[in-house]
DNA sequence: CGGGATCCGTTTCGATACTG
DNA sequence: CAGTATCGAAACGGATCCCG
């Protein structure tokens, strides 16, 4: 298990349930890893970088550990010339993907509200801009 | 619109979805505070610091400002000596609280899981700590 | 190909002290 | 009562170079 993660289960054990999930999804790329191996079953390291995006090899390597070590992902390291590493879910991943899926929907309604949201201020911004236009016409 | 969430949802808009979610709801103490804000209706600002356990007024202003600034939470500032204001959910902060309870949820599934496996583990290492004694007795 | 080592800038957390 | 100001420590994301 991840340290941090065993932190905050021995540490306050009570009524931060929340604060775990938040702390084994939260990293950068997390969800998205998850859904794709969801979504593909099984990945390379490589092909799993092409689909991000192009993270950094760095980055993308320690959210995979993350991961491994959470339980939520399996690493299987074919040894041989050129390397071949294979990432699938674990039972542990697998069910953790109604919560990845509850984060992926609301996060584009909030998304989408806010969006509505800029556009709004932006025409205001611009009809206030007209109106001073006009007064200075 | 707090700074980052825009720069996220403006930055990749597209399937990272997920990825607003947990930065909208992924500081620390956020979904306690919306947890208790929906259980209490509205809630004072010393009122929420005692319910969480005294995190420094420092830290709970800046984790209310984020949620604020995000839409989740209206804060009221009754203008009196002494000072009172209160929080309370918006639409907004309500339409979270199934998330919020499905991360409670998971969360606590998942850290009753890992909490067998440390007793396992720690049972399986005082039983060869047993296997030690025997060889060296 | 799939990383590890090293370094860096930013963000975040948290403690202490002070204020209208 | 409900903060603000300031500071230090740590975490995090990311870039660059190197390796078997």
């Amino acid at each position: 298990m991840r340290e941090k993660t065993e932190r905050i289960i021995r540490g306050w054990g009570d009524a931060c349930d929340a604060e775990i999930s938040v702390a084994v999804l939260g990293g950068a790329w997390k969800p998205s890893i998850l859904s794709l191996l969801d979504e593909h079953e099984v990945l390379r390291f490589g092909e799993l970088g092409r689909l991000l995006g192009e993270p950094t090899a760095r980055v993308l390597t320690r959210q995979l550990r993350e991961l491994e070590d959470d339980g939520l992902v399996v690493r299987m390291v074919y040894r041989q010339v050129p390397p071949k590493v294979e990432y699938r879910l674990s039972d542990l991943g697998r069910g953790s993907m109604p919560l990845v899926e509850a984060l992926t929907s609301w996060g584009g309604r909030y998304a989408a509200h806010q969006r509505r949201e800029l556009a709004r201020l932006t025409a205001e911004a611009e009809h206030l801009d007209d109106l001073d236009a006009a007064v200075v016409g």
